[in-house]
DNA sequence: ATTTTAATGCAACCTGGTTGCATCTATACT
DNA sequence: AGTATAGATGCAACCAGGTTGCATTAAAAT
């Protein structure tokens, strides 16, 4: 994982301002083991949510983070890291990364990234 | 794929009434190659959407239909034929039905559905 | 220190979907 | 067939997640 200082020096490089809210984002991204919404954001970080999603969608176009449609149409983020699978639980709706990228691509389509839908770990219990 | 009076049958049986909208449904569905939106039924279709979404609702209660999230926050609706994956076009958003169904199932999950997403091969090209 | 330009917060808005309620109609009952 | 009744429909109001306009604030360039 990129270490903070390495993200935000790339943020600068793309010429964005490196505000207190900014560096909050990314920290609170870093610590994250999954991808997490605005609702999870909003609990710990104190931040409008217009400015939740303008710097999620900055820092999309700058290639540090990636987002991934929920079920309950919300958007998730995650830290850009490398390539990988989810799950999304059909119980709890948590997104969970999954090491396995699988697969055989279907003819004539590329494919960016799989999503499985299931139950996690926890709620298959 | 299961023909319009079975299909009406199996409503019947769970004491869903026969409705003249129902009916018009269950034709849209089958002829349907991919799973389908409100957005595309109302072109078609002239029905409230609170009367398509109840149906819609109706129809997965009674195990008639299956529901897809797309990407661009809508819901999308096919008969429930035998499982298979789909693919998420993120550029024209369409939903594709594939036959592959793959897979190494997760450690400790259990895998309800596999969404790839990529581009179809009409926006692949 | 001053200027400039991007970032923020608030409120208003947009869109997809849901809910409350009066009306209507498929089905059950006689 | 005629009537009763419970479920289906349409409309309007509502809700939630997300976006946008605009005045204010604050990085960073000078």
């Amino acid at each position: 994982m990129k270490p903070k200082e390495t993200i935000l020096a790339l943020l600068q490089r793309r010429k964005l301002r490196l505000t207190a809210t900014r560096e909050t984002l990314i920290e609170w991204l870093l610590e994250a083991s999954r991808p997490l919404s605005y609702d999870d954001a909003k609990t710990r970080l104190r931040m409008d949510k217009a400015t939740f999603y303008r710097n999620m969608h900055t820092f999309e176009a700058a290639g540090v983070i990636r987002r991934i449609a929920s079920d309950e149409k919300k958007w998730y983020f995650e830290l850009a890291t490398s390539p990988h699978a989810h799950l999304v639980c059909t119980v709890c709706h948590r997104i969970l990364c999954l090491d396995t990228l699988p697969i055989t691509v279907p003819e004539g389509c590329s494919v960016d990234t799989v999503i499985y839908k299931g139950r996690c770990p926890a709620c298959n219990a």
